[in-house]
DNA sequence: ACCTGAACACCGTTCAAGT
DNA sequence: ACCTGAACACCGTTCAAGT
């Protein structure tokens, strides 16, 4: 919580912990968090490499107080519904669409499980949802888990294609290999005939989490 | 498929594209992905990096061909159980078997959607099974991908989890976080008392992969 | 056709020294 | 207490040259 020890009359310090985080989220907003190097970060706030060291502990420390620092400005917290499947899917939505904006941070996210302290605000509703349509707390946990899981693939899938498209202009690989399939072999997926990059881009997030919740509250 | 032309009689090759993937299969399996680099490869197949160059066009091909030599020689298919519903489960579960024992190619895969060639045999399965669920193919198509979802998402939080315990001794973020909280604001997180960690430590795929198909098939 | 050596343009981090 | 400079031990990849 507190910066480092400053009582004692040492040297006054030239940049601070706010300073770094905030010329790293900076920098990881507008060229994305590939680009964050401690050198760069160390030429943008005007000092040098090993000055970030003495605020930071390194630079997985940052990056997680990057994560913390942006949960607790852009989490909304949504009005819910008084049905509680219809809430765990608004609170499951909402999550998503706040990191749907910035898919650098869903790949640090799983490291530790979006436990940015802010965020604990959706696992407690969710879990007091689940439990209100009849589960054990144990049971809903394991329901808050099972739909973690869901919303962090389908943010971590669709944020690695995205990726890929940006970068290649080449056909992906998926798409030379649905072009001649075996019509015997994968009959179904043939008779698609080149649907299956249409139909994946749809967004379906939603659908798919109501019948996971229906799934999970189901007696 | 074919590896580059090699009519004429030029210069006779050295290393072979079959021996640096196996070279480079070795290290990922000992070591894990993080320590395979052009240049440590190079040196144990006994070359130098830019020979490498001659076989793959860039790291990130060395890696895709890594998953899909991966993918030819470990996919196992299951017995398939008559029961629909039960064969999309079987063969969820199948693939997650699959991969759980080498959690380097999961965080490869979500790049280009386990599209690799040999994997498609269980994409036709699972969309099989659904339309005979009662799913129109564009249904069923989501439904597979909201399965990949939910999978991806279980091996990726999963490993990444994995991966922090085994490099850190310190508690983590999350365990210093559940130990101390406000009962007030957060009652059934902090009923809990600390058994956050243990209850999602425990292995509940197959749960939430069945409620999540239940509810899929729901008419 | 296949391989090599040297070089380019980077990384994160440690260590010893300065103010 | 805070910051600097130089160094260590790496990366992936390009380019020009050798056989």
């Amino acid at each position: 919580m507190a910066s480092p020890e400053r009582r004692g009359g040492g040297r006054p310090p030239r940049i601070s912990r706010t300073e770094i985080i905030e010329t790293a989220r900076r920098i990881v907003d507008e060229e994305g968090v590939g680009k964050l190097t401690m050198r760069r970060l160390a030429t943008e706030v005007g000092s040098t490499p090993m000055a970030l060291y003495h605020h930071v502990r390194d630079k997985e420390d940052l990056l997680l107080l990057l994560v913390n620092d942006y949960a607790a400005r852009s989490l909304h917290r949504p009005d819910l519904p008084s049905d509680p499947r219809e809430r765990v899917v608004v609170l499951a939505a909402a999550i998503r669409e706040t990191l749907a904006g910035v898919p650098w941070i869903v790949e640090l996210l799983t490291a530790d499980d979006l436990m940015a302290e802010e965020a604990l605000w959706y696992n407690e509703r969710i879990v007091d949802a689940l439990m209100e349509c009849g589960l054990t707390i144990e049971q809903a946990v394991h329901g808050y888990r099972a739909v973690w899981y869901y919303t962090a693939g389908e943010m971590l899938v669709r944020a690695a294609s995205a990726r890929r498209r940006a970068r290649d202009d080449r056909p992906t690989h998926r798409d030379r290999i649905f072009a001649d399939l075996d019509p015997v072999a994968l009959p179904r997926l043939a008779s698609l005939s080149g649907r299956w990059a249409t139909l994946t881009a749809q967004d379906t997030y939603l659908d798919g989490l109501r019948a996971l919740v229906d799934g999970l509250t189901r007696d």
